[in-house]
DNA sequence: TCGTTATTGAAACAGTCGTACCATATACTC
DNA sequence: GAGTATATGGTACGACTGTTTCAATAACGA
């Protein structure tokens, strides 16, 4: 009875919406343009995720979830010396295609410092990296629990993505990562 | 002949200004509670700075005139060893304190991401700290004109303040820092 | 065809934003 | 006092924001 609900169109408009924040960004979202964008009304975007809190918390999640899986696709090669495989995650994680992730990373992260508590988990985003490159780096590690290591080496691989996507610099970042991995095969 | 113009009253306000966007971040500024704040109006502001965006502009260069000269007050002991300097520089920049200017540093940062034209020099916010404290690291370069330490210590120090910011993980980080500062020793 | 439920459009609401306009007040020289 | 330049207050404009309200349409089962 009655006309049949459609939830493919909220997963196609997700989707779509997903692709828009990537390009342009969280900061100056707003409905109307994006509603234009997407080919449909700000009434619709309402309809199906209820708010625009709601709809941007929709969105990080699917641009979280296409980042993971990417991440999981790239990552297997656990072979190679602990240079090469720090150079693979800095050369894919650094290559053009993943600006738009790394924008949006940083600019969440950012936005959670002034409004801590809209992002409750925003500890995790930095965090739940350790579990997949702790295992990358586990013979450079003092312990099977240690912390240390994956802290410092995602931190010079995010201090080194804040420099380049600053100054555009590749030459130079590059060769800070190399510097860094020759450090860490001592 | 007429009024005189009171210079000062400009000034005060950049000042209070300053602390008000140190205080309350910068993305959600705006002039009528930033007026209401500094016991001014909107009138007034506009008045002495032309437009918000000359006003922020205006507040920017206060707030790094300030940053730039605490850091010129704190570096001066450029005695002792690398790991000492460098546990010094990381001890000052990640003290509560320092919160604030770290935060809009960041803030900045991915605001000149998403709108790179308006940040003609972004790119200096980065490299500029590598004149302070490339001379800091001088006897661990390679060379006299090497960039690569003083892009990578700052790689490092980024990359840990974000998570510091993010995670609060105090320990963590100064745990990482002080495996980082062994590596460069070595 | 009719009832029912999902979907969609158009318009308006209440609020905020940066800014411009106009008048007035203030502090100075002559 | 007049003249003059600076400093304000008040107000309103036009453009935007997220959201709501009301009505219309569309797709199904009976």
């Amino acid at each position: 009875m009655g006309r049949p609900a459609d939830p493919a169109r909220r997963e196609r408009t997700l989707a779509q919406a997903t692709d828009y924040v990537l390009a342009h960004g969280l900061a100056g979202l707003s409905l109307r343009p994006l509603a234009a964008a997407l080919d449909t009304s700000p009434r619709m975007l309402l309809y199906d995720f209820g708010s625009k809190q709601e709809l941007v918390a929709a969105v990080l999640a699917e641009a979280r979830r296409r980042g993971a899986v990417r991440l999981a696709e790239h990552l297997p090669p656990k072979t190679g010396s602990v240079q090469e495989r720090l150079r693979g995650i800095w050369a894919w994680i650094s290559a053009d295609e993943r600006a738009p992730f790394v924008r949006l990373f940083f600019e969440v992260h950012v936005d959670g410092l002034v409004h801590p508590e809209a992002y409750p988990d925003q500890g995790e985003a930095i965090t739940d990296w350790f579990d997949t490159l702790g295992s990358t780096f586990r013979d450079v590690s003092t312990g099977p629990d240690d912390t240390v290591t994956p802290t410092l080496v995602m931190a010079v691989v995010r201090g080194l993505l804040f420099d380049l996507t600053a100054t555009g610099d590749r030459h130079r970042t590059d060769r800070a990562l190399d510097r860094f991995a020759e450090l860490l095969y001592q």
